[in-house]
DNA sequence: AAGTGTGTAACAGAATAGGTTACAAATATA
DNA sequence: TATATTTGTAACCTATTCTGTTACACACTT
């Protein structure tokens, strides 16, 4: 779950980097270093969730759908999730109803937890991917410039 | 993982209205619906982040080793990851380093999803097991009271 | 019509977790 | 001291999930 997470940003930030044409998922999965399917059953995921949109034939490909600001990782976690289905989930194990703590131990925690995903939820949504790119752009500079010799010594 | 965590919070809240008496892993798989073994390897987890202590022999079982209070959803998330395993570990598939994004996608996500990963942390400390002892009891009297009768029809 | 690229099914292998059995070690109690 | 109780842990099976791979139908460009 955690890599698909990851994958899915990445082929993401590779598309945005695209400036609109078209890449194939053979492209994709060499940057990303997995198998071309592995891309494209990820890119169904975001497709499906509105974040990409595919071209079929020759010079076809994956390109984004959306503009760079209306894409957030909260977007992204999202699209990596079955429809419906919550990271914060309270996963019922059996729990006994016929014990005090077994009955409503569900359904405490389900709100207890509440107030952990909505603050996950709105860090994640104000990341942009502009910002992903942003952050891309900062990390290949610092390598182009020559860091780390600006210590003054 | 996720169920782990449900069941972790389960067994200790269990311990907590224990008041101080040892509980037998066969008692709390009772509750939790599972099998006692299971329980025992989740204390095991949760003993060695110092949330409860075991007791060996007839009458034995496991009671909590800290107060009420210092004892929070965060430490149990904690007690439920390998030592230093991380939920928002940036699990690097084989980013190709050739590639401009492949290279520095990792640590990149890695510092956009820092304010995630402490608001979520935050969050989960400001619940200690007091607070789920309380929501717990609340649950279990709305249960009593006969609600939901109170619409005045 | 031919070539290119997606969409998806199918299958093998790894990783993770739950359920179960089995048994050694520790402890309370008769 | 002997016995019953309870934990701690290893071992194994099963289910689930994900990755990697092959295969192939379908769509689109030229």
């Amino acid at each position: 779950m955690n890599t698909r997470f990851v994958v899915a940003t990445h082929i993401l930030a590779y598309l945005a980097r695209a400036n609109g044409q078209p890449v194939s998922s053979e492209v994709v999965a060499k940057s990303v270093g997995t198998h071309p399917v592995v891309v494209r059953r990820l890119l169904g995921d975001l497709r499906r969730a509105g974040l990409v949109r595919t071209q079929l034939g020759t010079g076809g490909g994956a390109l984004l759908d959306r503009a760079l600001d209306d894409i957030t990782l909260l977007d992204v976690l999202h699209a990596m999730l079955e429809p419906e289905a919550d990271l914060f989930a309270v996963n019922n194990a059996n729990p006994n109803t016929g014990c005090d703590v077994g009955r409503v131990i569900s359904d405490s925690l389900d709100d207890l937890l509440g107030p952990a995903k909505k603050a996950m939820q709105a860090a994640l949504a104000a990341v942009p991917l502009t910002e992903v790119i942003r952050q891309i752009r900062l990390r290949l500079n610092s390598e182009d410039c020559g860091c780390p010799a600006d210590d003054g010594s």
